[in-house]
DNA sequence: TCGCTACTATTGAGTACGCAAATAACTCTA
DNA sequence: TAGAGTTATTTGCGTACTCAATAGTAGCGA
């Protein structure tokens, strides 16, 4: 008699092999799609994309670091990239010489324009599989994980 | 007069931009447990997981290409370090020489068994968060996205 | 004002991929 | 059975990150 069933695995597993499949199956094609027509990674975008929503158009990266869940060294390196197209730009702080800001050129502002609109349109198309409901249910769902991992440590502090 | 939005944005994008956030929270942590304790990625494990599920133990380079959702370029290295582990070896297809299989060593399924444990509880950990109807619904909506990309071709194709 | 710790950002080294092209083997058609 | 087209795998090359270590700055207490 053959053990078939060599390991088990629990209902959070499941969800989280689901996470993976999900998360690898959606940024391929998106991130194909917006690297190919606007030479853009889909991190790049979302920089881009947070920097025009700041005031004055600057972020520290620290800041960013936290919103596009990079760490430091990622940022440094995806800036620097976005610097070398001219589409950000380096800012210093006067009251604290530690933090450069990075700064939303106009370049920068007019590239996220011109792809803002299909790459919203294919994210569209990706997600329009869902009803609305479903949408603002996974929406919910997906930032228990996303927006604090310290919850273990919100358990102990109250 | 200042235009704060510049940029509007659609429920599928906020559904994208938590599906990110989440997907970069849950494997940042698992990754590096995962690493630190047994040195696997959370791919490899993910590998050797179906192996040992898989009739023989064994599996096409094309298969396990679906179910980990890696192009086959990355599957090939990925099995490289494997190899290099002792954990997986190579098989041939008497009845397709093109084929050249997976198959999971012994080393290799005690390798999946002593990782197992911790990782599954810590992956449990993570999810924990959720009610166990949530946790379904998760996977279900997540399923969505991850099980069939062709899914605008089987409207034509229908 | 001296040090101490905490924070911001960068750099060096390494890795886990992806894409496109190459190779080899299979299959089908005429 | 020759050839064309398809499929399985590998390889070259490039890249987007990560981690660990570093340097410069800030702010604090003694």
């Amino acid at each position: 008699m053959s053990r078939q069933v060599l390991i088990e695995q629990s209902v959070g597993v499941d969800a989280f092999v689901s996470l993976l499949r999900a998360h690898a199956a959606t940024i391929r094609q998106l991130n194909a799609k917006l690297s190919a027509d606007h030479g853009l990674t889909l991190n790049d975008f979302e920089v881009l994309l947070r920097l025009s929503r700041a005031p004055d158009r600057r972020m520290r990266r620290v800041d960013l670091t936290q919103e596009v869940f990079l760490t430091p060294s990622g940022i440094t390196r995806l800036l620097d990239g976005l610097e070398r197209l001219g589409l950000v730009e380096r800012g210093s702080c006067d009251s604290d010489r530690r933090v450069v800001y990075a700064v939303l050129t106009d370049a920068g502002l007019a590239k996220l324009r011109e792809a803002a609109t299909s790459h919203f349109a294919q994210v569209d198309e990706v997600f329009a599989r869902f009803e609305e409901t479903e949408l603002t249910e996974l929406t919910t769902l997906l930032s228990h994980l996303g927006d604090e991992v310290s919850a273990v440590d919100c358990d102990v502090a109250a």
